[in-house]
DNA sequence: TATTGTTATACTCTATAACTATA
DNA sequence: TATAGTTATAGAGTATAACAATA
């Protein structure tokens, strides 16, 4: 029983030919939500972090891949900004990663409110066994890409992330001082 | 706009950090991320929800959704089947969708046990309304793309997130039955 | 005996409010 | 007085377990 999710957008089945060509803004949708829920709670990220830190949870992941990608010590609310969360959910990450001696905090030395939040480096083994997981997959996943398509996606992920962010700060900016525009 | 997550310069061992033109799986996860945020707790469904029905919670917009999508009733198994849920979550937002008179339940004449749900006009027209206003974002925010270009990341989004998804139910399985392969 | 759905409960992620300590 | 972070608490979203009704 399991029928197709995908009743409603017709596209793919993909291996033979003929996309359908169409860009239909009804078909992206779900499409969306699908990559979000991989990225949240789908058995990607369950897998990856079963390989790389059982027990852990994923918001403490998502600190450690913050420092990852920034490679640097990070203050607590550089972190939240990153991640789009506010900062006691932050704190809260950053005491359990204490805990398990994957970071540490620093004072900073500019600001003496501030805390540096950076990586042992048992926490940056750990985020790298994430990440080779999660590489892994996309990797398998996205085999039989020819290296166009791959650049082509990227390209246009990355310009679709962008423009939808932008607008959406404008949209709030507007709400936020209605003067503008 | 300030600090976006493109500061992420990945740090030195990342395999082949190229430029912008590269295909590099490093940048792909927190575009991804970031998409995943923008369609589950973002200020773009913030935003269509206020316009469609203040009041009501995302996973009830996300059950009517469904069934815009399909089309038709659908029994609640295949709801929480396409919202990559559990049964007693879709139970919980029918109940509340159908306390709105946004939806009701009809027993499935195919078989007494399953319960048809269905959507009411309100239903209809409070998810219309949220599509509308999710598609105006998303129409202003790629109003400078090329027909190409939207036609192209459709046709990639859509192809991915079909990979990705029949690699990762290609492993659970695995996980499931070891012996095959 | 297996399946569809519901009720009751608990866990995870994230937010808001009140507070401490520097600045 | 404003800012960086923390503590305490509350809310939203989702899961698991036990059960009822029908197959």
């Amino acid at each position: 029983m399991d029928s197709t999710p995908n009743d409603y957008a017709p596209p793919s089945r993909t291996e033979g030919a003929g996309d359908d060509g169409e860009f239909n803004l009804m078909a992206l949708v779900p499409r969306l939500s699908q990559v979000g829920t991989a990225m949240s709670r789908g058995s990607l990220v369950e897998r990856a972090m079963q390989q790389a830190a059982p027990g852990l949870d994923q918001p403490s992941m998502n600190v450690l891949m913050q420092l990852r990608m920034a490679g640097k010590p990070l203050r607590v609310g550089e972190i939240a900004h990153r991640m789009q969360v506010v900062g006691p959910h932050v704190t809260r990450q950053v005491n359990e990663l204490e805990r398990r001696r994957l970071a540490r905090r620093v004072v900073d030395p500019d600001d003496q409110r501030a805390r540096l939040v950076e990586s042992t480096p048992e926490g940056t083994a750990t985020v790298e066994r994430y990440l080779h997981t999660v590489f892994g997959v996309f990797d398998e996943a996205l085999a039989d890409w020819s290296a166009e398509d791959r650049r082509a996606f990227s390209r246009l992920l990355g310009r679709f992330a962008d423009d939808v962010a932008a607008h959406l700060a404008h949209l709030d900016a507007q709400d936020r001082d209605p003067q503008r525009d």
